[in-house]
DNA sequence: AATGAATGAGAGTTCATTCAT
DNA sequence: GATGAATGAACTCTCATTCAT
């Protein structure tokens, strides 16, 4: 039986910083495992073992936390891609080289990947979609590659719109199956996008 | 005297039908515009011209309403795609008769699509997502073509997940981008599409 | 020992307008006991005998209900001085058929007269004050008075914001003491009123 | 080599009574300008350029600062009247002189004036308001200048009541008329509280 | 069958106050 | 003495759902 009386709680006993991580982590699992709707900030506070009142030091309100969250996920893929196709080479094994890079941040962030692909309901506003950031820097890879005639010829944007889709489904798909090995996905991702864009020699 | 024909005003009793009719399109056009989230019942209930109360004859509550819609599109994907792979021919051209079909299918319908797009967040629920029957319809197509040799090898699950991410890709560009033209999008989607999944011949 | 299990409450048993009484009576009495701020909704509402949501059938929100009453008794207190002025009379007279009308008004609605002088800090915006209005109307009552010669000259705002003062002084004097007489103080009122601001003749 | 005159920089510890006083005046400034409800302690210490902690070395909780400061007011004013009544003169002639002082006053601490014509509703509690000492005070000089038979004969109570509301309207459309003149208003509160209130010779 | 007034749990957010540092 | 992160009760307001009429 719980004493009531107990002495409230320990105040300013832990590293800020890992406050901070609480929140962000509790947020995320529960948006992740219930829906950004269903999820209350008193929900958090209690399992980021924190009050109510923390959380707001952190996030100036409920839809601020799922935008950084979003934001986080969408850099890191962005950031990831940049990498992977800057360090040059065939433009064709610049895309080999991607797939894998998703795939690996998509394995290390599974939450956030599942927030960026569940909340588009949530956070759309002026047709603005989570996940347009990344699109878009896939364009600027197809634009390039297409002017240099290693991509198939069409309308950019569309290409990209595939594209993306494209790569999500194969994540989803990866994310959900038990049975999924990244490297067998990676590879079978990467031969369909190369059948999809890379355009034929002949 | 009693008219039989009274004016256009509603009667005390309205076709039960148009009612559920009304009530339907009323939430649908109220959830795309402004999100699940953000539409009360109330709101549903004027704008369909009936009481709160009797919404509640069509629908057990909020959640089913939008269930039943994201069935609806769902069931209209699923039996388009059938149709139209059911009148028979080679794989690839049943490969464009789908695409085409489905763009017909979401033209019509782009609330409906929008709706099954945006609301992933809300109806999430163990792991099962909106979209999921249409992705399971693929696969089995999927897995006929491949068994016969035309469509590319490879895990049918991760396939077809790939085909699914494709086209709602090229669906959604061409939903959001007002310059787009059906029968461009849709080629462009076939052309890709069949790089993409249709085995090469030697 | 109250059983948990009671079927929640009767619905919709009173008269509608019962219940906008009842709200309006428990919100005046209670901020004229505790002061406006110091009162919450759920306190109306339990004190009116109903649930928290109903109090916004009646009111738009918390402030809405003070402006209301704020309006109602600056109403009451504006028709009165009409009516007794437009009685017609020598002006002198009319300031002592004015100042009973008050009086009377103030003692049938002794807690919206307290609310008129206690929420100035609530309900100020744009430099506008409760109670604006009724010095408004003094100030036409004493522009004509002194045009005619019978109200002692002098700039008419400043006037009219001492005549106010004045007023409002004796009422909550009146109010506050328990042993005042009506009779008395409107005719001490009345007195110093002529005093005041009626023109000696020579 | 430490300096014992270390520059503009606040020092770790300043003067405890600057500290006080820029709490008085950050809260003063703030209270007047928003609203007491409206202002945070955590945005008085931030204005006053101190930690929320310290704000209560110096007031107990938030609604003793705003009596310290309704009693400063009403300390300024007490003060002053006595101050000009003890002066001596004939009783009409220090109704003046206190008319005179009161506008210096109220001129001087616009603010402070403001907050005690404002905050009824915070404070009220008991049936005692903010003024009450004012008044007061104007009640023993009424009763002196009455039974010297120089102020008109009345209910002491009311009379001081009625005075005090004379003065308060006087000040407030002082205080709110952008084109009033010190001089000019003080003169008129003058020729009007003399009518009301002090005995005509016969 | 239809109504819509009524309910009240529950939401997001604020902020006076405390107290370990 | 001073700090400001942390607390959590309390606030206003919403709205899915119910049910007497």
């Amino acid at each position: 039986m719980k004493n009531a009386d107990e002495p409230t709680q320990p105040r300013r006993t832990r590293d800020p910083d890992s406050k901070r991580a609480a929140v962000h982590d509790a947020a995320l699992h529960l948006f992740t495992k219930r829906g950004y709707e269903n999820v209350s900030i008193a929900q958090v506070a209690k399992s980021a073992g924190i009050a109510v009142g923390t959380v707001y030091r952190f996030y100036d309100n409920k839809l601020a936390m799922l935008r950084a969250m979003l934001e986080e996920i969408e850099d890191l893929f962005v950031r990831r891609m940049k990498h992977d196709w800057d360090k040059g080479g065939a433009h064709p094994d610049r895309l080999d080289a991607i797939c894998e890079g998703l795939f690996v941040v998509a394995e290390d962030h599974r939450s956030l990947l599942r927030l960026l692909t569940m909340t588009t309901d949530v956070v759309y506003v002026d047709g603005a979609l989570p996940g347009d950031r990344i699109q878009s820097q896939i364009r600027s890879f197809y634009a390039e590659g297409m002017s240099a005639g290693t991509f198939v010829e069409g309308d950019v944007d569309m290409m990209a719109a595939m594209a993306h889709g494209l790569v999500e489904g194969a994540m989803m798909q990866s994310m959900r199956s038990s049975t999924s090995n990244r490297t067998e996905d990676v590879a079978q991702l990467s031969k369909v996008m190369k059948n999809a864009f890379v355009a034929r020699q002949q």
